[in-house]
DNA sequence: TAGATTGTTAATCGATTAACAATC
DNA sequence: TAGATTGTTAATCGATTAACAATC
């Protein structure tokens, strides 16, 4: 299906806007649409656009452009969504259960299986229909369960023990809130960071920068 | 104080990170640090980091490296984070709640003044100390303490016309929980996207590409 | 057919890496 | 002083943009 391995990660990135903006197109009502008018709403060129595509295969068709339903498809299709795996939450705190709760897994690629906490107080609970296990349950759980990522809600301190024990059990992703880089840590396991820190601190620099006097 | 304008927003989205892992070596009890052993540590070329931080000044010393304290503390500088910035909440659903309880703003560079919803049951509310506010007061509050940035926790439908409006009221800058996109229609506003939807697709995307065979 | 717009090659631009003189 | 490591210039690499023949 794919043309060829490899694509860089820049083009990865782009590809859940174009799904996203193509979603919005389709609920619009709009049937059909050229690189270039969607370069304008995106914010891009067209011939990023077009050379993006042309990584996975050609979708458009001369003189008319793309059909936004078929597209959408495509983009869908190559990041995988259609083939929904198995997620398990790691920590039922604020964040977690803000996760497991309100967002909706299954249009991203993954259903929510399980969910553990060792907060005594929490584990009683029952979230969207999943109870909150007990940590020390987690072993037995993936061997039976096979999960694919896990989602990392976890303070800084518990992460690196408890990546290293789904490491051991044979996660294939880690969904990582915590602050705790491991990016180097496990070459095999795919890693994808939401470092909140991080991008609030990159908003307080393009604000500070904003303020100030502009010297030339 | 900074070198000239208009740095890469590469080097940019680097810089927190580099203030997160000097922090970390910090509190390892560490003092100094050569771009080699940073690089080593980051999974970054020597070069890059030395580029990156000459981009703002010279931090370091020949034969020695960087100290680390410092050069954390110049990091933090640049970024911002020094001068504390005023935020308000918009949404206090499971999202807005995980990060006004959770989320420790004042590390980078903000602190939460206000929040806001429109849910009746909510409206009564105190969280960190903070009354949920109705939204009928946005304006009003607004005019009074002038927050700087506003965090969007709300739907997608409602994004459109609560940015419109804090805009009005003369907020410099959002971070952006929604799925919508505002990227181009405030171009002086500055928005910090955290898209979780893009972020989960990508890592699927990764887990698919992985356990595809790989075709030569 | 003529016009529009793709897919793709070539040109440009920017970011990363390598190299090295300066210097602690 | 000798060794280490910076700051910075030059070389390389990759990503973005422009151009255009192919074709719907």
């Amino acid at each position: 299906m794919s043309k060829s391995r490899s694509v860089s990660t820049s083009v990865i990135k782009r590809l859940p806007r174009y799904y996203r903006f193509l979603g919005d197109l389709k609920l619009n009502g709009m049937h059909r649409i050229s690189s270039k008018e969607l370069s304008e709403r995106m914010g891009l060129t067209a011939s990023q656009i077009r050379q993006d595509l042309n990584c996975f295969g050609e979708f458009g068709q001369q003189g008319y452009g793309y059909n936004i339903d078929l597209l959408r498809e495509e983009i869908g299709k190559i990041l995988g969504l259609c083939d929904i795996k198995k997620a398990i939450l790691i920590g039922a705190g604020y964040m977690g259960k803000a996760l497991a709760m309100h967002f909706d897994m299954t249009t991203n690629g993954f259903r929510l299986i399980g969910i553990f906490d060792k907060k005594q107080s929490i584990l009683g609970q029952t979230i969207q229909n999943l109870p909150v296990h007990n940590m020390d349950r987690l072993d037995e759980f993936c061997r039976e369960n096979k999960p694919d990522i896990a989602i990392l809600c976890i303070p800084k301190t518990e992460a690196h023990a408890v990546a290293d024990q789904l490491v051991q059990l044979g996660i294939k992703g880690f969904w990582n809130f915590t602050h705790y880089d491991f990016s180097l840590e496990y070459p095999d396991v795919v890693v994808e960071n939401v470092h909140l820190s991080d991008s609030l601190m990159t908003l307080c620099y393009n604000i500070s920068e904003k303020s100030e006097p502009v010297e030339e």
